[in-house]
RNA sequence: GGUCCGGUGGCAGAGUGGUGAUGCAGCGGACUGCAAAUCCGCGUAUGUGGGUUCGAUUCCCGCCCGGACCUCCA
């Protein structure tokens, strides 16, 4: 087995992967919050993690991945008020949707998900903590954490507290004693979502639940903390400081990974751009496994731009790796091969990983079978190849009968040498989408 | 403005202190009733100016450009 190499961006740098228990690795992702339909930029987190936690199960006996789901938040409130529909009905729906979007996209589920709702009482007990060791305070129906008590503050993200309170344009909130100090807890009014608690009715702050959800499920410690770049300030820096000064001695995640933007034909997706495309919108137009594979190109850490003409490349390549599979006929069940696995153990280099699979393909094209199981069991670890090869080629649609018809009254015409009647059928079927290749094994066909 | 990250061939995208992967596109050839697919071959790249070094794309500094964060955000 390789040794299993990570990015940790508190020593900015790459390092040897030492988990607490070898026998039981723990990973912390921060999840959705279920108020919308998924974007693009949503999947991308969902695969990278997944694929590190497939690689984590090749490489450990045992695994504990947590993808936990924000269903409090005053986004949702947001949206409730503004739509009319009841707060519980909108978190169910925009879940169920995440689930069938993310599930198409070839994820597995995460081993634990919890809902921040049914968490709410371990982070009372973390808050509880916290005022107690004298890093947090009530003022106002507000629980805010104490910045300035946590000497380490701003450490992780880089920044000094004089620089963010330099940097605040909000004004500062009445109650806060001092403006960097964040909320851990705030009050309800009777219409929105709310739980008793000993500062009164109301809800929890956003950060808390990281941190409440992660003690839970992976205990004080544990190795490895998932999100966007975007979270690193102020969520992660805040998650840490919750943490660290609610269980002393802990030292929380060791190794933190943080995947990198998605933009689209390079502009940063937003509403106001137009560009705004959710996961939905991709898999009306190609195959789901199309938009994971592009996602997978490009190293997680970098930026990625998400486009019509990267989607119909990464297509094109997944068409290469389908015929190998489908000439060879190659079974499940192989080994990994060395090349894909040296790639993901070096900080999850999916990149190179795909260019061994390229090679295990041109193996496996030139017949030899156990490259092109080789392949089938990389686009397993990488939740890939893992559709029948005929299925993807033929893709949807309920006119196969006819199709076959067709090409089987083609092939009796090129048998009998009526060359014309052969190129009219080919003609009919390439308007209607489909595309034919003749091969010393017969006729494979397959749309757009 | 502050902090941080990055700039590789037509495009996408890795690695590396010492002949610059891989894919897509392009070009030439083989094969082919047609069309594909497949196979062989070809071309083109390390933003810019310095520094360290026998030697830098790789390390260091300046500059230019792009991106992220600083405010809800994967």
């Amino acid at each position: 087995m390789p040794e299993l190499r990570l990015h940790n961006y508190v020593s900015r740098r790459k390092e040897d992967f030492q988990p607490i228990d070898p026998n039981h690795v723990r990973m912390y992702v921060c999840g959705p919050t279920v108020y919308d339909l998924a974007h693009i930029g949503n999947a991308r987190p969902a695969v990278v993690y997944d694929v590190m936690a497939r690689l984590l199960r090749v490489l450990f006996p045992k695994v504990t991945y947590v993808r936990n789901v924000t269903d409090v938040d005053d986004k949702i409130n947001t949206r409730a008020r503004e739509s009319g529909e009841p707060i519980a009905a909108i978190t169910a729906r925009t879940l169920a949707d995440y689930h069938a979007d993310i599930a198409a996209l070839g994820n597995l589920p995460p081993d634990v998900e919890p809902r921040a709702t049914d968490n709410i009482a371990q982070m009372i007990m973390i808050i509880e903590r916290l005022i107690a060791s004298g890093h947090a305070y009530a003022a106002d129906g507000h629980v805010l954490f104490a910045v300035p008590s946590f000497a380490d503050y701003g450490k992780f993200s880089g920044r000094s507290p004089d620089e963010l309170l330099a940097g605040a344009r909000v004004d500062v909130a009445p109650y806060k004693r001092d403006a960097g100090d964040f909320v851990l807890w705030k009050p309800s009014t009777p219409e929105l979502p709310g739980w008793d608690s000993p500062w009164g009715r109301g809800r929890p702050g956003w950060h808390i639940e990281c941190s409440a959800m992660s003690w839970r499920y992976l205990g004080e410690s544990f190795d490895i903390h998932g999100g966007g770049t975007d979270l690193i300030f102020p969520h992660h820096e805040n998650e840490i400081a919750q943490s660290l000064c609610a269980f002393p001695g802990s030292t929380f995640a060791h190794t933190w990974m943080h995947n990198g933007m998605l933009v689209i034909n390079g502009e940063k997706m937003s509403k106001s751009l137009g560009n705004f495309i959710t996961i939905r919108d991709v898999l009306a137009k190609v195959p789901a496994e199309a938009a994971r594979f592009l996602l997978l190109k490009t190293h997680y850490r970098g930026l990625l731009d998400f486009n019509d003409a990267a989607l119909a490349e990464a297509r094109k390549e997944l068409d290469r790796f389908y015929r190998a599979l489908d000439r060879t006929q190659a079974a499940p069940g192989a080994p990994i091969p060395e090349t894909v696995l040296d790639a993901l153990c070096d900080d999850l280099n999916t990149p190179l990983a795909v260019a061994a699979m390229h090679a295990l393909a041109d193996a496996a094209m030139a017949g030899d079978v156990a490259a092109a199981a080789g392949l089938r069991a990389a686009g397993s670890l990488m939740g890939l190849l893992q559709t029948d090869p005929s299925e993807w080629f033929r893709g949807e649609g309920d006119d196969s009968a006819a199709i076959e018809a067709a090409i089987a009254e083609r092939i009796a015409a090129r048998k009998s040498k009526d060359f014309a009647r052969a190129d009219a059928i080919r003609k009919e079927l390439t308007d209607k989408g489909i595309q034919l290749e003749d091969g010393p094994d017969g006729t494979i066909w397959r749309r757009g």
